[in-house]
DNA sequence: TCCCCTTCCACTTTTGAATCGG
DNA sequence: ACCGATTCAAAAGTGGAAGGGG
């Protein structure tokens, strides 16, 4: 039997706008009896302010390099892999969506620095959307065509190695590799709920344990935000742009076997994928020896971090993934457009139908 | 017809148990 | 008997192709 931490997520305030995120709660509960929970809320004020700086959609978003580094109230955080979300962020960035949960590609990699070392921190990414738009691809750019449904609020990844000490997770890159991203609004598995050819920004969210115990508001005091421009996506069930599938397939390792590199190629996609490269002037090289933007030593570094000891030792998956104390990921059941909490086995169907019935199109 | 989504496929890496040797 | 290294099969993660539905 897996001892799980149940995690009751509500909104406060009801809204559902795409683009501002309201108030919610995130509630974990120890197992079991709930006469003992000390539960960890969690609110979420004004959170749409913070996806304010990023870029409109389009067709150029200059070539510059977005910093890696975010402080906030002295904390600093790295986004580690940053030449690589540049990369894919310069021909607008794609994430697949599937029903059983795709893991994005890049991942969110950062460092941080700054933290109180003996105090001990939660870290609880969330996915909010851009703005008020859905988009499609144009076979060329993106651009808006109509309006975006209403965001699925309350899916966060809450790290498995929280809470732990500011000196713990300054040591060591910290990963999430494992999130997930579903189109799937039934999802009971926890993954984070987006809506394809709709355009989202990831957050970070540091959020000191000890005051958990009660109340915090995300963007209230004590809790740092932090997010990073570059991590910009847009969500989508099948690739779009030809150049995204090409930078995914040189660099995610699990995709080797796309490469025409000679070794693994198959020529019917060969075909394909040559041809329409150059769908657009500026066309992605196709082999990962002719990229000029990431080294190969850049490429490699970024590729090898997964398997990397630093962040499997953090990030380390199967069953040491799974700490007993915090089996968090999975009983994220999703949001409640009510004032109270109910326990998670009754929500997840009253979530469903709850979200079904506050989307009106 | 077009656009988007789902499913299946071939391929890869990752993982963990089994085996081997010192 | 113990421990570390190696091997191997299963599991999980990829994008592409094909087909379906609105």
């Amino acid at each position: 039997m897996e001892e799980k931490q149940q995690i009751i997520l509500t909104n406060q305030d009801g809204a559902t706008v795409a683009g501002a995120a309201p108030t919610f709660f995130v509630i974990l509960k120890p197992p079991g009896n709930s006469k003992t929970d000390q539960g960890i809320l969690v609110t979420n004020r004004d959170a749409c302010a913070l996806a304010s700086s990023v870029s409109s959609p389009g067709k150029s978003k200059g070539k510059s390099c977005l910093p890696a580094d975010c402080t906030v109230g002295g904390i600093t955080v790295t986004l580690d892999n940053n030449s690589m979300w540049n990369e894919f962020y310069h021909r607008s960035t794609e994430m697949i969506l599937t029903k059983q949960g795709r893991r994005m590609f890049p991942y969110c990699r950062y460092w941080i620095t700054g933290l109180d070392s003996n105090m001990k921190y939660i870290l609880v990414m969330d996915i909010s959307p851009v703005d008020n738009h859905r988009y499609k691809w144009n076979g060329r750019w993106w651009e808006p065509s109509g309006k975006a449904e209403p965001h699925v609020l309350g899916r966060v990844f809450i790290h498995p190695e929280s809470p732990s000490t500011g000196h713990y997770w300054m040591h060591q890159p910290v990963s999430f590799y494992k999130l997930k991203l579903t189109n799937n609004t039934l999802d009971q598995e926890g993954h984070i709920i987006l809506h394809s050819m709709h355009r989202y920004l990831p957050r970070l969210h540091l959020v000191p344990a000890e005051k958990a115990t009660e109340v915090i508001q995300l963007s209230g005091p004590g809790v740092h935000t932090f997010t990073f421009p570059q991590t910009e996506f847009f969500a989508v069930t099948a690739y779009q742009n030809i150049q995204i599938t090409q930078l995914k397939i040189d660099y995610n390792p699990f995709a080797k076997g796309f490469r025409d590199d000679g070794l693994n190629s198959k020529p019917q996609r060969d075909g394909k994928q040559k041809n329409s490269s150059d769908q657009e002037g500026n066309s992605v090289p196709s082999s990962p020896g002719q990229r000029t933007r990431l080294t190969e030593s850049e490429a490699s570094e970024i590729q090898l971090s997964d398997s990397d000891p630093l962040s499997r030792g953090h990030e380390t998956p199967g069953k040491d993934l799974e700490k007993p104390s915090l089996m968090i990921k999975r009983d994220i059941v999703g949001f409640m457009n009510i004032d109270s909490a109910l326990e998670v086995p009754q929500l997840k169907q009253e979530v469903s139908e709850r979200l079904e019935d506050s989307s009106p199109g």
